[in-house]
DNA sequence: CGCTAAGTTGAGAGATGTCAAATATAGTGG
DNA sequence: CCACTATATTTGACATCTCTCAACTTAGCG
């Protein structure tokens, strides 16, 4: 119930994955060059030769759009593509046998998902919509294509895979050694950074999860996550308003990330 | 203190990276054939073809040897090599600024450090022998060197890579969500899975990390581990001297992972 | 206009952390 | 070889943080 209940309007129950046979929901095979992508300093072509992006343009993904709440892939799906985000956002999430759910991430546009599935041919994790989003599939495939071997293409994937492991550093950290204020304050800090190299306010944003869905993040519950966003507001660190927040006093924040369990008392 | 301590016999203490030149302790530049060492098939070999092995015989890796407590790198140390283990035991941690410690894994014979340092050029992790031990330290150049393209190499080290990542999936479930005891137990489990690859027993083991060690690396204080080591024991599932243990009922610690929040009693 | 889901808040329980003491073990120096 | 010191481990008593259970509010929707 509390697990699958997350899964929202379109996604159907389920505890034990599905083999869906290929592209589900709306499959869209629209050409995307990476070139003229708005997000190509951020996402894969980042840090490649006008060379390689071009031989990523001669791949032609297609793109996707899916609805808030529908699946990109479950843990167990035969692996094809890598996903890229063009906009909107995922969670990933791993689910243990008795339906407990851990959110291992959360995605925003530039990123790509789906790096755990390379090991076993299997997604490793599900991948779910959060808001109406798009994505781009690039089939795994083209990538290890002998064709592109001498390129930058695979040495790119490579860093990508050493990002996403030293990404897990901070959350394990996060979750083996940080109160319940250092994490959602480290949250809301890493959000913000995200949020700020995409173009956006670093200081008032949107929540497009659920205080459910942070807990799991920051392996809370969410009266927890709750009660401390509403201490960071009273302590004026932030204001907010359900899934509106403004982030009133950076610094503070920032402090609150290596502090709180030392220091009872500041302001 | 309580983390430098760990540092053990011979490492100097410190929380600013150290920026040493390069190969510190006794390097040893033997010749270390992949294709006769007897982890080739659990280590980096592991499912390249005999060509791809060769190609790895090759370059003619340097071994080293450290002491128990000795470095083999710290966070922020400039990349050059990953490492694979030849024999003891190692583990790697992070460190925050304010001296908290987060063991993020152990390794064993056959397993490969230092991946996350492909995304920064720069180690992410500290890694520190805990055991007398012998690594192999493959030029990370080497792999990625144009003369190697269109081999499984590369595709080997980003299998690696994704398998870490989904390593490190596992430990943000467990310690997202689970209570102590299905944390020890799945970390017991896990360790007695990796011995019987290696060929050694998997009911009866010694430790190779202290209590402290094992709490950081579970999320739980070391008062708490030997609280729930005596538990364990008490309820006939382990036998425990120190670090020596003995797995008395494998079936009922398997079901203590994903048990022992829900039902209190079994017996 | 009720219904459902999300979020907030309170009271109390329980698990793990903290502090402290006792024992054991290993290494060190005399 | 032995005393001495430092480290590791275990255990108890108590504190505290987070969880659990429950009530209430609000917003969106049929």
């Amino acid at each position: 119930m509390s697990t699958a209940t997350l899964d929202a309007p379109t996604a159907p129950m389920r505890f034990v994955p599905l083999r869906v046979a290929s592209l589900p929901p709306s499959v869209a095979p629209l050409k995307a060059p990476c070139s003229s992508c708005h997000l190509r300093e951020l996402c894969l072509p980042c840090g490649l030769t006008d060379l390689d992006v071009d031989r990523l343009d001669g791949m032609d993904f297609s793109r996707r759009r899916l609805k808030a709440g529908q699946t990109l892939y479950r843990g167990g799906d035969a692996f094809r593509y890598i996903y890229a985000v063009r906009s909107g956002t995922f969670k990933s999430s791993l689910t243990l046998a008795d339906g407990r759910e851990q959110v291992s991430g959360f995605h925003m546009a530039g990123e790509v998902l789906g790096l755990d599935a390379v090991a076993y041919a299997r997604h490793a994790s599900d991948a779910i919509a959060l808001e109406d989003s798009e994505i781009c599939a690039i089939p795994y495939a083209l990538l290890m294509n002998p064709s592109v071997d001498g390129s930058g293409l695979q040495q790119a994937l490579t860093r990508l895979m050493s990002r996403e492991i030293v990404r897990e550093h901070s959350l394990l950290m996060l979750l083996g050694s940080m109160s319940a204020e250092e994490r959602l304050a480290a949250f809301l800090l890493n959000l913000s950074l995200r949020l700020k190299a995409l173009g956006y306010s670093s200081s008032e944003f949107h929540l497009r999860m659920s205080r459910a869905e942070i807990g799991s993040y920051l392996g809370l519950k969410l009266e927890t996550v709750s009660r401390t966003f509403s201490a960071f507001a009273h302590q004026g660190l932030l204001e907010v308003d359900k899934r509106h927040i403004r982030i009133v006093n950076p610094q503070r924040l920032m402090a609150a990330v290596e502090t709180s369990r030392h220091e009872s008392l500041a302001a």
